[in-house]
DNA sequence: CTGAAAGCGCTTACAG
DNA sequence: CTGAAAGCGCTTACAG
């Protein structure tokens, strides 16, 4: 290329200034006299000057980069449009700020912890944002363990108290929808979660219960299934479902494929929904608006989740800040599969 | 945070070698003995040393970063499962190279190039990902201007032969679409388009339209139709095109979502498809897969499209090479809304 | 208000 | 095969 970049250098001897007076501009520091300040910045354009970012960053010690840590691709979580919109909110905010977004390229699983410390240890970011935890996280750990800043999308397995963290309540989500299945009348409510380490399925376990036993309903072991976020868990259990000797007649399930795959099961076996079997799901995707039985879904609002972490990211990089929770609210749209008028 | 990260000096007076000897060690250069390279790196893990990126990029010329320029947040197309799905391709093949990704954070339209200058002049990235093109691309013209190693995933309007690109032949998907719906029956075809400034849509009209001819049909002007991508366009041209005195018997629709919004109107008007009209589409999205009438869609590949691009953009940056162009292969899936056995 | 000098943590010709 | 020195392009205490 033919580049050939101006320095600072450059921009100093066509101002008759030292480089230090230069620096001063480019900070816009005070101190330096507003008459200097502007022959300066007009030879920076005259010659078509722009600092040099990595220098920047070598003297300052701070890069202008956030590094964002997503679960590895091949992964079936990214196919979900979780992580497509929260980083659409992650992009939106960012673009608020200076700072730049360095993307995680880590292609195994278990690999998320030798990225981090890739990008910490050679000072490629300032910050890092964690888009999904599990029990005994070990990104987590080591993160907190050199307090390096960092917010976490989702709840920590532990320490609550102690790590930044941007979440929905979803225990209290469970807790509603469960609520609401039982208020249109039904009676046996089935759980279909996801992995068990991730922690917002342990939440949304704990919001079905609580609400099983606020409202006088036994919470039943073989009615909690747990399995993976696509179609193929929806299929399975479906049919698990659909062939207990005493059917349930409501049913909450953690992701809108999975519900997905489940309605066609019903609808294969000829089960109606909702008058056999109410469904409530969660993240209001496109197919829970566009489903042949258009269903009942939280909107978790991923978006506002990735632009809320940036948001006190920036603010935990500047002053140490420790244990701090933004809760993003979430909201029960109300669809034909819980419509029992 | 307690950092105090290890420099090359402490490697360096621990192992009681220069400070040269242990960059040579880093860069593994094959001028060093066997034996004081493991002394060397033994001293490095001992005291758990690691390069930084920053000083290293200063010092090379290099910054191991690579710049994606996304189209901005607010746009529609970038809720498009395209743009997450090529994204990941990036990020796949990427993790496959000691690259990182640096994420374009434009939130206007129209501010792609300020980006783009910010990256290259303040020395950020090393190479740079194009994911949509335009007519009169203010961004391609910058960056072939001044030689910066760069690739655009889809094709540019104009000098095609100079510019490193990664596409679909999407003039010859939708030549073989259209031709397959004549070839079902269908003589009189309506095509839904995108922006006429984004060249994906030339190109697939530039197809459509020689199938007509090939196959002996008229090019109505009234019959081609362009819009946005979503699901409103869909909406109004379906019921434009439900309203024509000769309702065209066939269908070519760009996107799935547009596609998706015209076989709800197409429903509610009690239109059949694919007895009343043929319909083919592209992107091979999961609404086209799981619409109540599941529609044929062209897959285009986004997940390689990334891969590629990132592939081909290494080698940009190592050697110069110019107008390199690699296709990727789309492939129709026909569905019920083709099918008229 | 401004400048000279040292420093950020590396790399790389040059010399031996 | 290894080292001393200069340099990458900035910033910032220190001095004036």
């Amino acid at each position: 290329m033919k580049g050939n970049s101006k320095t600072l250098a450059d921009v100093a001897k066509l101002a008759g200034v030292s480089p230090s007076t230069v620096s001063r501009v480019i900070a816009d520091n005070p101190k330096i006299s507003e008459k200097t300040k502007k022959r300066v910045v007009k030879c920076m354009e005259e010659i078509g000057y722009y600092p040099n970012a990595i220098a920047q960053s070598l003297a300052n010690k701070r890069t202008g980069n956030i590094g964002i840590i997503m679960p590895h691709t091949e992964d079936e979580i990214f196919l979900n449009p979780f992580f497509p919109e929260a980083l659409r909110g992650i992009v939106k905010e960012t673009s608020n700020t200076d700072y730049d977004l360095l993307l995680s390229t880590n292609a195994k699983t278990g690999e998320e912890l030798a990225i981090v410390k890739k990008l910490i240890r050679g000072s490629k970011v300032d910050g890092i944002i964690l888009m999904s935890s599990k029990q005994d996280d070990e990104c987590i750990n080591y993160l907190k363990d050199i307090e390096f800043p960092f917010v976490l999308i989702g709840s920590p397995y532990e320490m609550e108290g102690e790590i930044n963290h941007v979440d929905n309540d979803n225990e209290n989500a469970a807790y509603e929808l469960t609520k609401y299945l039982i208020e249109i009348g039904s009676e046996k409510i089935a759980f279909i979660g996801g992995d068990e380490k991730l922690v917002v399925t342990k939440k949304r376990i704990e919001g079905y219960k609580r609400a099983l036993k606020d409202m006088d309903k036994e919470f039943k072991d073989d009615l909690l299934l747990l399995g993976s976020f696509n179609e193929k868990t929806g299929f399975k259990y479906g049919d698990k479902i659909a062939n207990m000797s005493d059917m349930p007649d409501g049913l909450i399930v953690t992701d809108d494929l999975v519900a997905f795959g489940v309605l066609k099961v019903f609808e294969g076996l000829g089960i109606k929904v909702p008058e056999d079997i109410a469904l409530g799901s969660f993240n209001n995707s496109i197919l829970s608006q566009h489903s042949p039985i258009p269903f009942t879904s939280v909107e978790i609002n991923a978006f506002e989740l990735g632009k809320k972490s940036i948001n006190l990211l920036t603010k935990v990089i500047e002053k140490d800040i420790h244990g701090q929770l933004i809760t993003v609210p979430y909201k029960i749209m109300k669809r034909d599969s819980t419509d029992r008028r």
